[in-house]
DNA sequence: CAGTGAGCGAGCTTCCGCTTGACTT
């Protein structure tokens, strides 16, 4: 059956919803986002021919597009209905001159929400492809382009094969390196914060009041005159304010601020929360997850104020309409937000249950009325001092949105006790000092970003869109650049200095400083192209970067510039600069010296290797007279920008030779995976606990017999040159280095040579893996078993 | 997995933004 209209939009989802308004006349398909694109292979812009792009159909789409090459022929009328944005734009563009649509009977329409009225809105307002807005994105793909694809060869060559540059993601990882920077250079300071507890002077109505001065001592020494000044002197309440505040809740969600609270509530990272959010929104739970824009549809505003008043009453309602601020936003689609908005929450997984719930609070609390507050700030002064404690309380007086939503906040101040109900007081009441006591604290560095924080940073400086965040984020860690981490933290002394009934007690005390949880750390590599590119490509880099061409672009969208006049004048520099780039050597800090070794007077430096950073102790162009130089691999997270002398001639403790077991010497040394003991040939892994700077030859040998078990444990059958081995996925077949199945029906125990010989030739026997010469049978089973890996890795990424 | 760190130089890598699936171990 053959219908007489083909829409065509980009998501299959939406298409489904569109598909019901529309009737039985019109046909909805998608195109799946873009369908053709510059060429994979090659730049793709033709220089020479005014910057003429090269454009081919994608190689996953090729069967879109000849359905809708079908479809479109046999409809009469063909509606491109892509996002009405630059993107959008250019997609139906693209449709247009590859499915070869007749202009006559082909329209462009855009529709602001998916209801019935909108979309026949739309049909009845039809237009032409504006050639203004696909200019600019053409500029924009183009643009980029020749960043990414004249950049990274330059960091092939200079520094590792493989690398990328791009607009966005050097960006984001200068933001990560600069910031790393900043805590390197950070120089924490201490100061003691003075708080009291204070009771009213007679027992008639008894309280105790908590409060906090308000100066901040440098030194102990001020601190302890401080006390003992308190120790005879009177306190009274000097002022008693109170203020009324109010707050109003946060906008609905965007793709970042989703990612923001997701990561906070729940840990979720960046790409999680797109894919959960991308099942909610193919169950049709919720609207597209991929926006900009704060904005919700009068249909979502009419009905969250339905929701509200009957869940809450009607003092809780309070329209509102939100304007989206974010930089070079473009505003496509709705906010984030359930697509009914009576239902609080959902059917599915927990992790989907958890994310439309948030999705769904923050959606009714932007339309519920501000919470109203009354803050309360009370001064207390000291007899002959200038310094004065304050106490503050908060009362809500109306909780409003806050009945549904909290937001959370990045920085987890330490001290969030602002919100305590103060008791009955009035001024001139004379109070008496039940503790006074000051506690060091010290002052903190920047915070490292977290995956989420980065997107936050990144819509600021309106770098990269909502689809392309998370892609990004993995991006960069992927190239090496950045890595997610987790970091143990220090134990840190301070000193708390109390004072009860005009006695002074002076306490040592410890706490653990420092500790990170799924933080981005830059690599040696990424700091290294990151100051290669600031020195050569300053102006692509430069965090104002994308917003000076996004003005360019709306230039090309409303027909004040020529798109190929505003590629040309950023190509030509640029240009000049790739060419520079190329004479220089490699980049600085390659190398960096960080002293002598004490005990042997030989050179150590660091660098970056082959195969990543090392310590080098001793010079490799030396006379013959001296040995070779010794390598040492850095440990993880240690940063050639920062690692200390001590600490580089510490690697070379390592590996240490700790004993002796049944006349075999033990080694103690730290691999890739970690700690290790060398017996012989064999390697085993130290514990968790276990420091491979102390560990002791007896516990080494213990840690050898649990593995001697386990391997016991682990060969079932041995018939020399075959075996059969309890594995992590249970029993199978090892044979000249490969791995065969073993068939669930066959009975382990009753094996023999020759069944096992049977079961190999059935499943193909697989070419042998050579071992490493001189290795022992062991050893060649463990390599035998990583050809392997690598080898369906290979076939997979096919 | 647990070494290595130099060197011939084939052929490969790479961007940003739109969209979803497709494979198993």
């Amino acid at each position: 059956m053959q219908q007489d209209n083909l829409v065509i939009v980009e998501s299959p989802a939406k298409a489904k919803t569109i598909e019901k308004f529309l009737g039985d006349k019109f046909l909805v398909k998608s195109s799946y986002g873009h369908i053709r694109d510059l060429v994979k292979k090659g730049l793709g812009v033709d220089i020479e021919n005014n910057y003429k792009p090269e454009y081919e159909i994608s190689e996953d789409k090729h069967a879109v597009v000849k359905e809708l090459k079908k479809l479109s022929k046999e409809a009469k009328h063909v509606w491109l209905a892509s996002d009405e944005d630059r993107e959008g734009e250019a997609i139906a563009w693209h449709l247009q001159e590859t499915l070869n649509l007749d202009k006559s009977k082909t329209n462009r329409i855009v529709f602001h929400e998916i209801t019935k009225n909108a979309i026949q809105n739309a049909i009845k307002n039809p237009r032409d492809i504006d050639n203004n807005i696909v200019d600019a994105q053409q500029a924009r793909r183009i643009l980029d382009r020749l960043v990414g694809f004249e950049v990274s060869p330059i960091l092939w060559k200079k520094v590792k094969p493989s690398l990328s540059a791009g607009r966005v993601q050097s960006v984001a990882v200068r933001l990560i390196v600069e910031r790393e920077r900043e805590i390197i250079g950070f120089k924490s300071e201490s100061f003691y914060k003075v708080c009291a507890i204070f009771n009213p002077d007679s027992a008639e109505n008894p309280f105790s009041l908590k409060s906090d001065l308000n100066v901040k001592f440098k030194t102990l020494k001020e601190t302890e005159e401080f006390l003992n000044h308190c120790k005879s002197a009177k306190f009274s309440i000097s002022g008693i304010e109170k203020k009324p505040a109010k707050k109003s809740p946060s906008p609905p969600f965007t793709t970042s601020t989703l990612q923001q609270e997701a990561s906070r509530k729940f840990g979720f990272s960046v790409g999680q929360t797109m894919s959960i959010a991308q099942r909610l929104y193919e169950a049709g739970k919720i609207t597209y997850m991929r926006t900009d824009s704060t904005n919700l549809s009068s249909f979502a505003i009419d009905s969250a104020k339905n929701t509200i008043i009957n869940l809450y009453g009607t003092k809780y309602s309070n329209v509102r309409q939100y304007k989206t601020k974010s930089k070079g936003a473009q505003e496509a689609h709705e906010a984030i937000r359930p697509t009914e908005l009576e239902n609080p929450s959902i059917s599915g997984t927990s992790q989907e249950k958890k994310l439309y719930e948030l999705i769904w609070k923050r959606t009714i609390a932007s339309q519920m009325s501000d919470a109203s507050l009354e803050k309360t700030v009370v001064t207390i002064s000291i007899s002959d001092s200038e310094y004065k404690f304050q106490a503050t309380g908060e009362i809500l007086l109306f909780d409003g949105f806050l009945k549904v939503y909290i937001e959370s906040s990045d920085d987890e101040t330490e001290d969030g006790d602002s919100g305590d109900l103060l008791p009955p007081l009035r001024e001139n009441q004379k109070l008496v000092y039940n503790e006074i006591s000051a506690t060091e604290r010290f002052t903190q560095h920047p915070a490292r970003y977290t995956e989420a924080s980065l997107v936050k940073k990144m819509e600021e400086l309106g770098i990269g869109r909502p689809s392309t965040y998370a892609p990004t984020v993995s991006t960069i860690m992927q190239r090496g650049y950045v890595t997610k981490e987790d970091r143990q933290g220090e134990q840190r002394e301070y000193f708390r200095v109390s004072m009860k009934k005009g006695i002074i007690k002076k306490e040592k005390k410890h706490e653990i400083t420092g500790t990170e949880k799924s933080k981005l750390f830059p690599s040696d590599i990424g700091m290294l192209v990151n100051d290669f590119l600031v020195e050569n490509f300053r102006k692509v880099v430069d965090y104002n970067f994308t917003a000076n061409v996004e003005e360019q672009f709306d230039e090309i969208a409303s027909g004040e510039l020529e798109w190929t006049k505003m590629i040309d004048k950023f190509y030509k520099p640029f240009h000049i600069d790739i060419e520079k780039s190329k004479d220089t050597s490699r980049p600085a800090a390659s190398e960096k010296v960080l002293g002598v070794d004490p005990k042997t007077g030989k050179q150590v430096s660091v660098r970056i290797a082959r195969f990543g950073p090392v310590a080098q102790l001793g010079v490799s162009d030396d006379t013959q007279s001296e040995a070779k130089p010794m390598y040492a691999s850095l440990k993880k997270g240690q940063l050639i920008e920062s690692i200390s002398l001590e600490e580089a001639l510490k690697l070379f403790d390592l590996p240490r030779e700790i004993g002796k077991y049944e006349d075999t010497v033990l080694v103690v040394g730290l691999g890739r995976f970690g700690p290790y003991v060398r017996f012989g040939k064999q390697f085993v892994s130290l514990g968790k606990n276990d420091d491979p700077y102390t560990v002791t030859q007896e516990r080494a040998i213990e840690l050898i017999e649990e593995k001697r078990l386990k391997e016991k444990e682990k060969v079932i059958k041995n018939f020399e040159d075959v075996q059969v081995l309890n594995g992590r996925f249970g029993p199978y077949i090892f044979f000249e280095g490969n791995n065969y199945k073993l068939p669930k029906d066959v009975d382990k125990d009753a094996l023999t040579r020759e069944k096992c010989m049977e079961l190999i030739e059935q499943q193909g026997v697989k070419p042998a893996k050579a071992s490493k010469s001189g290795k022992s049978d062991k050893s060649a089973k463990t390599t035998g078993m990583t050809a392997k890996k690598a080898v369906s890795v290979k076939k997979t990424k096919k």
